[in-house]
DNA sequence: TCCGCCATGTAAGCGGTTACATGATTGT
DNA sequence: ACAATCATGTAACCGCTTACATGGCGGA
């Protein structure tokens, strides 16, 4: 149940409505934890029947505002520091590169040097979020900042490993 | 629909039961495409059903061995080199990172001294997995090899990133 | 005889994706 | 007047998890 969490702590920062929580998720967020509009909605809806957010303002169209409230903050608290991450993470990368063997070797590389590409590219577009965006001050800056330097580490790595596994398929 | 994948990838190598198949899911696949016993044997059920599979052989209690067919083989290449990879990676850890600044800092550097210990300890298992197991010959050894090496990168990039970090939350 | 393993199957529920559906407001 | 954007909601479907349920076979 992290969508949850992550609405949670979305709010920590300032109140904001459903389609102001979207277009966070289509940001910041959407290399950690992508989420519909239809999902945020109805979640959001839920977490108002379990008074972890209430309705603080009504704009025009419709629009709510929610804030969190103290059970709210409470519980991602809790989340963070109490419950274990043990979602298992699957690959459908790793999982094709598992069974490689049934394409011939040309193709295994092929696929292989694909990989490397869109590691180069992953982490190109990562470079660009780090030198234009400002770090300075608030938490969400300093912590972004780290989530970023995973990113940018991890896409390097997947990068060096595909260019190395490329060259262990030999004829 | 990976489940599918992973379970005719298994079934190149050799026919098997769906509680063959099983074993393999806890051992090799365990960290790529985790399944659970109830999972397998529906999906079993349903590739028999569309013929990418058929029973050969049947054993004492009901045993049903399974066997790839032409169909079978076709329909993983295909997805091997035409489906493109697009699952979208979620990961509540680097979701809390995001949050780290609804705890204080003290707080914040025990998470992350915790995941550098965890990356640690799953660095060594994955170790250990290289030194125990024979890698010469065979498709899957070969390829099984890249997507451990895949593992020990990461994980090794993972504890780094993690000390890195507690690092940089200075008070 | 009895325990452990072999072996399969089904049902309830949840989170996520896709698609459908509606309508108000603002700026040009 | 019209298009773009703001803004919310619902329904069908799918894959995964957890739990329940059943029973045969082999070795100690």
């Amino acid at each position: 149940m992290s969508l949850r969490h992550a609405l949670l702590g979305l709010l920590v920062d300032k109140p904001a409505s459903g389609y102001d929580l979207l277009k966070d998720f289509a940001g910041s967020l959407a290399n950690v934890w992508p989420a519909t509009q239809s999902q945020i909605y109805t979640e959001l809806t839920k977490m108002a029947a379990a008074e972890l957010i209430t309705v603080t303002d009504a704009g025009p169209r419709g629009r709510k505002e929610y804030a969190l409230t103290d059970a709210g903050l409470a519980e991602l608290r809790h989340w963070l520091t109490e419950i274990p991450p043990n979602r298992p993470q699957r690959s459908d990368v790793l999982l094709r590169v598992f069974f490689l063997g049934v394409v011939d070797r040309e193709q295994a590389r092929e696929y292989l040097r694909g990989l490397a590409e869109k590691a180069r590219q992953e982490h190109e577009e990562l470079v660009g979020i780090l030198e234009r965006t400002d770090w300075e001050g608030g938490d969400l800056a300093t912590y972004g900042r780290l989530a970023l330097e995973y990113g940018l580490r991890f896409t390097d790595t997947r990068r060096e490993w595909a260019e190395w596994a490329v060259d262990r398929i030999r004829t």
